[in-house]
RNA sequence: GGAGAGAUGGCUGAGCGGCUGAAAGCGGCGGUCUCGAAAACCGUUAGUCCGGCAACCCCGGGCUCGGGGGUUCAAAUCCCCCUCUCUCCGCCA
């Protein structure tokens, strides 16, 4: 959530932003809201004092003489008159706020200043690769796409996920479903060995918590929801990102480097006939998410530090990939800056993404109340930046090790990271 | 699921209709002392919104004692609903 008073003082500066990010904003109901807020503030608050005054004055009258007593009466029946208009102004001030609450909300990040411009993804800009793609044509075979080697293996089973959930739903068996959990630990162990706090959270939060991490109230239809008005949540970056919320924390503390495992559980609104086969795209996969609490001085610093722990896992994984920063146009929700892993994958001929990491500034801060209190002590508490990043995802890390590693043989080589967490096994087969 | 107790500032905890935005302690910050530190002592220390102002200093005002509603001229204090926590019983992986 901006800054209403920030969105106040620079309309013109927030326009432009949305804008750039190809969101057109009209801001005069922002603004007919916001004078009518504080209009009705002014005049509340005006006559709140009166009516204060008058209850104090009450309160020694009526400890006084009958004469007294009887002007307290008097003065009583005054306050009735002011509250009967206080009552009226309340009910408009409360609508109002609602309102532009609401305005508010709806608004996402403004982009950093060092984002480039753009209106999709064609703008975005590479930043650096890493590895080169196996050229498959020299070593004299066809790689074959990961949902076509997965089933062959025995190792991921599409149709009987759909019998047990419906479509882009996944099960996995013997050695998928242990390539899973090694991914899963590999990537865990990896960022705690690099400072990360490691967390275990409910599957499912309230709207708060939606709310907090900017996917409510915007982005309901994203989400899986329980009849009890749950939600099951979309990455970890949810939970992680609201163990702070309404607290303030202890700048000493400062930057909180986190990360937890979890599934990830997305509607995929939208999406029908993209990336309809494998692994790609499903309602529900792993992820092992990032998140750090900084102040505003290093944030941006701090998004450095986590896309280099993201592309660490990759390079440890021996897996070829690009960073892309992505432009304002096809920048999401929360994020002031965010920079893309996309890992190459045969059977798209190209990069995929595999991570997102992003910083949010104090946007997320602002929504769930995160704050923090400079070691000076008389300070006022300022609100956090947070960021999130994905370390990585995991189904989309075994669909590229499947495919990167596959041999002519249709087996696939296991990487040396993994080995440790799969008994030593060195490479998956029909057999295994 | 049943019965009872509770939710107060960064933390612990008093208050139980008006002079209480809130005692006390801890923690934090500033100071005295010290070569320095500790200890001791003194002082200080909630957040947010609206208005004034060049101003995140300051001044005036509003709101906030889990959340929402009610009673009253006046509610942290009384009543109702909800949420959560704790204790006991039942059930259960």
């Amino acid at each position: 959530m901006l800054d209403v008073r920030f969105v106040r003082e620079n309309l013109e500066d927030v326009r432009e932003a949305m804008r750039s990010r190809q969101k057109p904003w009209d801001s005069t109901a922002f603004m007919t809201l916001d004078t009518r807020r504080r209009t009705l503030i002014a005049e509340l608050e005006g006559l709140k004092a009166e009516r204060n005054a008058a209850s104090k004055a009450i309160g020694f009258l009526m400890r006084g003489d009958e004469a007294e007593r009887t002007k307290a009466d008097q003065a009583k029946e005054a306050v009735r008159v002011i509250n009967e208009r206080i009552e009226a102004l309340e009910g408009e001030l409360v609508q109002a706020e609602q309102d532009l609450r609401d305005e508010v909300l709806s608004l996402p990040n403004l982009p950093s200043a060092t984002t480039p411009q753009g209106v999709g993804e064609e703008d975005n800009i590479e930043a650096r690769r890493w590895g080169s793609p196996r050229d498959f044509e020299v070593e004299g075979f066809a790689p074959q796409a990961h949902w076509d080697l997965g089933p062959a293996l025995g190792i991921i089973d599409f149709e009987r996920a759909v019998k047990l959930a419906k479509s882009r739903f996944i099960l996995l068996s013997g050695m998928g479903a242990r390539l899973e959990r090694a991914i899963i630990n590999f990537m865990a162990d990896t960022h705690g060995a690099r400072g990360y706090k490691e967390w275990w959270c409910p599957l499912l939060g309230n709207a708060d918590t939606l709310t907090g991490t900017g996917n409510l109230p915007k982005f309901e239809d994203d989400l899986f929801k329980t009849t009890g008005g749950m939600y099951l949540i979309p990455t970890a970056e949810v939970m992680l990102t609201n163990i702070h919320r309404d607290e303030v924390l202890d700048a000493d503390d400062l930057p909180l480097h986190y990360c937890a495992f979890t599934p990830c559980f997305r509607e995929e609104a939208g999406s029908a006939g993209r990336d309809t086969r494998g692994l790609i795209r499903v309602h529900q996969f792993d992820k092992v998410e990032m998140v750090k609490f900084a102040t505003p001085e290093t944030s941006f610093d701090e998004l450095e530090g986590m896309v280099a722990d993201a592309e660490n896992i990759l390079q440890l994984l021996e897996l070829p990939y690009r960073v892309i920063t992505l432009c304002t146009g096809d920048m999401g929700f929360s994020a002031t800056k965010t920079y893309d892993l996309e890992v190459w994958l045969p059977s798209y001929n190209g990069y995929k993404e595999i991570s997102s990491c992003s910083n949010c500034g104090d946007f997320q801060a602002r929504r769930a109340n995160i704050r923090f209190r400079d070691a000076g002590g008389d300070k006022k508490p300022r609100l956090v930046h947070t960021l999130n990043g994905s370390g990585l995802a995991v189904g989309r890390t075994m669909a590229a090790v499947i495919e990167n590693y596959q041999d002519s043989d249709g087996t696939v080589r296991v990487p040396e990271v993994l080995r440790p967490y799969l008994g030593g096994v060195e490479r998956i087969t029909p057999a295994s």
